[in-house]
DNA sequence: GCTTCTGACGAACGATCGTGCTAAAAAGGA
DNA sequence: TCCTTTTTAGCACGATCGTTCGTCAGAAGC
């Protein structure tokens, strides 16, 4: 890795974190400039246009999502300890500060059609993609009713995670969390499959 | 009222408008002022700050919410089906176009201290409150099991709303909705009271 | 040693940002 | 109708936006 490499990593990192906080169509290169002490055009010359930088910013938190949350996951037993490991790793990963960068995206970006949009959606399709897939191996392992849709399963899944973002970040609900995991619990009996006898 | 206050509305319409796509800190008074086919100093002179007219926005997409979303699901009977009316109110709100205002902006201030996110929190806080106390009617009317609580209740139900959010918007999904309808459906039916023998 | 290439910088560009100030136009009550 | 108040436009301001360009120190290759 040359330095040009390294410092564009420093880079994409000052900006996730900006962009947390402003999201992306918020981000700015001279605030960015200031933030990592370089020169406006030292900065730019990284990534050559704003977009080119905002699609960066979107795959590298994207790969930090995966190696954060969904491969640690993915490394627990199948069926139902997976989908609680990936669910406690979201609730860690969205409580570090400045919450789910992927999140925040898919709302800011939900109406503004362009490539930055395109490719987020494609990686939140992945991710509902993985949700579902999780789910299927649940009721593969047994642990899940056959009839369970895995696809219900992940929307369903999504919307606990979403209300918990929005009721720590927003209202500060020091509840939420306790209600996140008690969602999951219903959800989780509800699905499961009956004890054979 | 006067021409002032006529012009005003119709410049607070166009800006919610705008702000659904490009988010509250998107919005700009020259692109406003193009919109609206104003001067931007005119435009301006309604507001006297661009943080006085996002206060007024919110405002006025809040006190839309309410007149369309919240009261008429108030006028359907005690219980469940409240519960259903503000459900499927929602439902058709945020299918409107951009999609609901106040939920993309809960994600775009969790992060940005100031006024407009103070404002917006306490609407949320009502909206959060009005959810429980729904539920909580629920109760009384022994629709729902007495040990139901009103703000897990509360937290659930706006879980099934944003996951619909973002699968229908973002990802397109023509599903979400069926899903949205499911995941109440199971919602009710676990808070459901066992049936009088 | 000299050359070549890379990475960063400073200055400047036109455009647009939010915000004043002043004057004209419009509205409304007498 | 006249007069006052309200509403709008015009113009200008400093700051910042994304972007381009020429330059230059230092590392790398010969």
């Amino acid at each position: 890795m040359g330095k040009g490499d390294a410092t564009r990593e420093i880079i994409l990192d000052e900006a996730a974190g900006l962009a947390r906080q402003v999201g992306l169509g918020g981000l700015t290169i001279g605030s960015l400039a200031t933030r990592t002490g370089m020169s406006k055009s030292g900065l730019f010359a990284h990534f050559g246009s704003k977009e080119a930088m905002q699609l960066q910013v979107l795959d590298h938190e994207t790969d930090r999502f995966t190696s954060e949350v969904v491969r640690p996951a993915l490394s627990a037993p199948r069926g139902e300890p997976r989908v609680r490991a990936l669910f406690e790793g979201w609730l860690a990963w969205d409580s570090a500060d400045g919450g789910c960068p992927l999140v925040a995206a898919a709302f800011e970006l939900d109406d503004q059609p362009g490539p930055v949009r395109d490719r987020l959606l494609h990686n939140q399709r992945d991710w509902f993609d993985t949700l579902a897939t999780i789910a299927s191996t649940g009721v593969a392992e047994g642990h899940f009713r056959p009839d369970t849709d895995p696809r219900q399963f992940a929307q369903d899944i999504e919307g606990i995670m979403l209300a918990f973002h929005v009721a720590s970040r927003l209202l500060s609900d020091p509840d939420a969390a306790a209600r996140a995991h008690r969602g999951l619990d219903a959800l989780l009996a509800a699905a499961a499959a009956p004890a054979a006898p």
